[in-house]
DNA sequence: CCAAAAGTGTTGCTCGTACACCCATGA
DNA sequence: TCATGGGTGTACGAGCAACACTTTTGG
């Protein structure tokens, strides 16, 4: 019998196996990725313990929203790490969630977001997190609409694709990006459009479906209720 | 400050969170995919929360390797299951395993392994892990090597292609199939033939390379040591 | 009229699918 | 010689990648 307690976040090394969830969550500043990192220590993923009485999904969300000016659009579970060697630490239940911009820019009064190409991530073990998180963010861009939950909700599809690229780092091109998303079906064209400089306005588009077409990545019919307040997600 | 016992198997309710680990252990029996029910239960997964001093990995391994006659040729992690609503029981984390054939047919003196097509399973969540472990195990077919974990180290190709029937359930059309795997390049051809019935004898193959192409579904660098006895997998 | 970004079509290649016949063997 | 399953090739359509010019707007 060993004791543990359940409610203390930032898990540190005790005796009995500590369960805590670590979040990465994403959003686009002009073109950027970035990745919000926790409002007190300095450079980790904002991190807890779950309560007694909530599941890792509400534990994921309360975490996300703990954090100064952030909140998820979307969250799907990443996978639970644990470490190798002997006396066990902590099993590190792992959270990709991304967050659409705000309708008037974006502030980060706290200076907590960060470049995902340059920011310094002081444990391993985050690290490893975040660069997991990038290869499925990347990796589902391909078979997935989760890109819509890192744009506002109206957008142009120029603006779109300079998501993909801000994501995937590399260029693609304007025709090929056009057909493939609106051959794909999940956008609704508004008869608004937006004038943004010295050119052309480009139409804007919603989203037309909500359902995410292949999530076959997270199992089916759980965890559909929790975190409650998104109708975008999953 | 609440108790929790670090090691005692088979996860009921507690009050404080129980982490424990269930496998899905596969294999392919004459055609039809069976799968390992706990030897003593009834009709629940191979369960066990981790000992204290080893990882989740090592825990799924100790677990299949405690079932009689079984063992893993290939283990991945699936996904950390956790109630949804109050009083918080267990947090499961699970497992997909395959076992390939043994070379002198399959016995089942215990009588645990079942047919996917009709086993019971006594309760809602082992049930849940099933589900999505199959939808798993049929999705990486059509990506992955995994099936080459199902079948003996030789094997012709009719008998992989019936290994793909037998998981996905309908017909895969035979020039096709072959055309597919050959063209992938992960098959060697050995120099000998399997007679086999009144016909044509088949050649006999075996895996070319050892990693796997797509596993970007779990993350790299990641638990790539734990589990040690195994080449194939992952 | 110039700069700047939006918008538009065609072609070739690759890959998946559908489909029917000959081959080697044992009885 | 017959039954049985192993082994082979072709033709079509879908989807993806490469590629250049015209359109609309503000200054």
């Amino acid at each position: 019998m060993k004791t543990c307690t359940g409610d203390d976040g930032d898990g540190s090394t005790r005796d009995a196996p500590g369960l805590i969830v670590s979040v990465v969550l994403f959003r686009l500043q002009s073109g950027h990725l970035q990745v919000l990192v926790a409002h007190d220590g300095f450079g980790s993923l904002p991190t807890d313990a779950p309560r007694a009485d909530e599941s890792l999904d509400i534990a994921a969300h309360r975490i996300v929203n703990l954090q100064p000016g952030a909140s998820e659009d979307y969250m799907e579970q990443l996978y639970t790490f644990s470490p190798a060697n002997a006396p066990r630490r902590n099993v590190v239940v792992s959270y990709l969630a991304l967050q659409q911009p705000a309708e008037l820019g974006q502030i980060d009064e706290y200076g907590n977001w960060h470049q995902v190409s340059d920011v310094a991530i002081s444990n391993a073990a985050d690290r490893s997190v975040l660069d997991y998180a990038l290869v499925r963010l990347r990796a589902k861009l391909g078979y997935t609409n989760i890109a819509f939950n890192l744009v506002p909700q109206k957008f142009t599809i120029p603006e779109l694709q300079r998501a993909y690229e801000g994501i995937l780092l590399h260029h693609l091109d304007k025709r090929n990006f056009r057909r493939r998303i609106l051959a794909s079906g999940i956008l609704a064209q508004t008869d608004e459009k937006r004038r943004d400089g010295n050119h052309r306005p480009a139409a804007l588009y919603r989203f037309a479906s909500q359902a995410d077409h292949a999530n076959y990545l997270t199992p089916t019919n759980i965890d559909t209720a929790p975190v409650a307040d998104q109708e975008t997600s999953r």
